[in-house]
DNA sequence: ATTAAGATTGCAACCGGTTGCAAAATCTGT
DNA sequence: ACAGATTTTGCAACCGGTTGCAATCTTAAT
């Protein structure tokens, strides 16, 4: 079927491993073997079998992409900027889609059994847990868009949601809200939590504003507009702080269908910048997650354990930014 | 480092072969000794390297998914069918993302030096010469989201876009329009290019509706938003087909700024029925795309090429339907 | 020309599995 | 209990590469 090494071999009239090294960075070939070898390679189409190679190298090249997000409009450019950055240094993604029906267990045995050099769990909704039964494998791995804890025991890479949460509530502060709410992801996700944590903390030091939580079945449209006509069903407040832009889209297209206006009547903030917060159909005043930033680091980080195992599970958290557009009036 | 089938056969008292036929499917192996195996195996951890197993059995149940799509929403829909699909069946994508910059010759030389059993080239813009490169160096590939032709090389699946290009036409006509226009994706792809002659042909039986067409310089919000706007400082059409929604979309919100109604001042149909047609806030009346039948579809070709390298290449085309949302005026 | 140092080469063993084959073990029927 | 059929088992070679080591070849210096 295809050309192997033997052949090439035999063909520049040299030994196997002649062939391997003229293939291999940095190993010492004379340029006129390499010459021989080489032609021969092309005139075969010769290309080596990088699985037998990782057989005794101990290195496959291959990174696992483990994440449930498949759903969220930002996981494209997550999934964009992953391949791309993975490419760049050589190594190739092995997508793993967990979905709500998959034995995480399985998809960790599936990864050891391909070798991967490292994982990368590329989820804001999966338990720390999860990322540490690849550590305890012995698989170095980085959790993505994870949470904050103090003593980590993976790299965590992410932003600080609590920081998030609290910067929410100063952005509807400063613009004089007396009812603001937050309108969260699901209840069980961390990071929901950890906004709605920063976000009450910010307010209770204001006790003349009122404040109220509610959470959305999921980081989605549908989730996020079914919650919105709950609370327009009460007495909604003035202005929300959305547990995720897709959400917050679902959320103001209940608001608009029930007659009242964006940013005068209800003023609402999303969190992520995904790419249709900026359509202008949509313009939605958001919390900036930097994606690009996040994920640079996590390949580093797990670039970085694959040469060094032993190297200490560090946090990474990165900034966000408030991105001003038209669904939270201008500041006074 | 990790378990290997050597240190199984030692602990379990047996020969490596009987380690090997204890988890090869099928294999010929008595009860006692695969109990004894298995018990070896669970203490040891042990889970076997399907990297190695490859080299033998000249599977590695490894799909290269290849894709320049990575900033359609449509494709998030793509990715998780694609990678749940080849998960349901025990193959693992091979993700590659092709941007502008990277060289195609060398994801077919990548995916060749992992050894993938077959490629999936996941694109309505790439030319079928791509997709032939697999198949010319003995690799089963599928285009999926191709282009038809009456004599592939390679197996096509998609839709009939020459049709959807009618199908719109016909909405439109239907609606007693008298001046409409196709708003193209870029002009290079085949897609639209198939879209647009499909649009004309069915026009070309009504010489009372005045036609035209434009194209936008990308699949995109923003592309579709520009080309819009310079169409609005024109006389624009009564009706557009938009060559894609997200483009579709970006033209909505240059006609809404403008402060024109849809459908009553200008009616837009689009074609995907991504998610986001189908927010309430945007309501987008568009042609549905199977994605998922596809999809499927592009799977069973591919595992089936895989079974019988000498199957020859089909073309399996799924019909689009209309969905009546908002931004076309009903039929009278 | 001689020699020591350095570069290049091939041998052979190994990476972690699979598999054809023949020997050994088990089962069947009588 | 025995012959014949069937199943199970281990041996050894192989999949496509890499690599330590010792042998050979170059090169530079004397």
């Amino acid at each position: 079927m295809s050309v192997t090494l033997k052949e090439v071999a035999v063909r520049a009239g040299v030994s196997r491993s002649a062939v391997s090294r003229t293939f291999t960075e940095g190993a010492s070939v004379s340029a006129k073997t390499r010459a021989k070898v080489e032609k021969a390679a092309v005139e075969l189409g010769y290309s080596p079998n990088a699985l037998a190679s990782s057989l005794t190298t101990g290195r496959t090249k291959l990174i696992g992409l483990v994440s449930n997000n498949f759903h969220n409009p930002l996981f494209l450019e997550v999934f964009d900027l992953f391949t791309r950055g993975l490419q760049e240094r050589g190594l190739r993604p092995l997508l793993v889609n967990l979905s709500a029906e998959t034995d995480p267990a399985n998809s960790v045995r599936m990864l050891r059994q391909y070798s991967v050099d490292g994982v990368i769990v590329a989820s804001s909704t999966l338990p720390p847990s999860f990322a540490e039964a690849f550590r305890d494998v012995g698989i170095p791995v980085v959790h993505s868009f994870g949470r904050y804890t103090s003593s980590p025991h993976v790299h965590v890479v992410g932003i600080d949601n609590i920081a998030c949460g609290r910067m929410a509530a100063g952005a509807l502060i400063a613009r004089g809200h007396k009812r603001v709410a937050f309108l969260g992801g699901p209840k069980g996700a961390t990071s929901t939590e950890d906004r709605a944590k920063g976000f009450l903390d910010a307010l209770s030091a204001h006790p003349d504003i009122a404040v109220s939580i509610s959470y959305a079945a999921a980081y989605s449209f549908d989730a996020g507009r079914a919650e919105m006509i709950r609370l327009l069903e009460g007495t909604p407040a003035e202005a929300y702080f959305g547990g995720d832009d897709v959400l917050s889209i679902g959320a103001l297209s209940a608001i608009q269908d029930a007659g009242l206006r964006v940013p005068e009547d209800i003023g609402f903030i999303g969190l992520n910048d995904m790419a249709m917060a900026r359509w202008q159909n949509i313009n939605l005043t958001t919390i900036r997650q930097p994606v690009a930033e996040i994920i640079a680091s996590s390949i580093d980080l797990v670039v970085g354990t694959i040469a060094d195992p032993d190297r200490h599970p560090e946090t990474r958290l990165f900034p966000c930014s408030i991105v001003e557009r038209g669904t939270l009036r201008p500041l006074p």
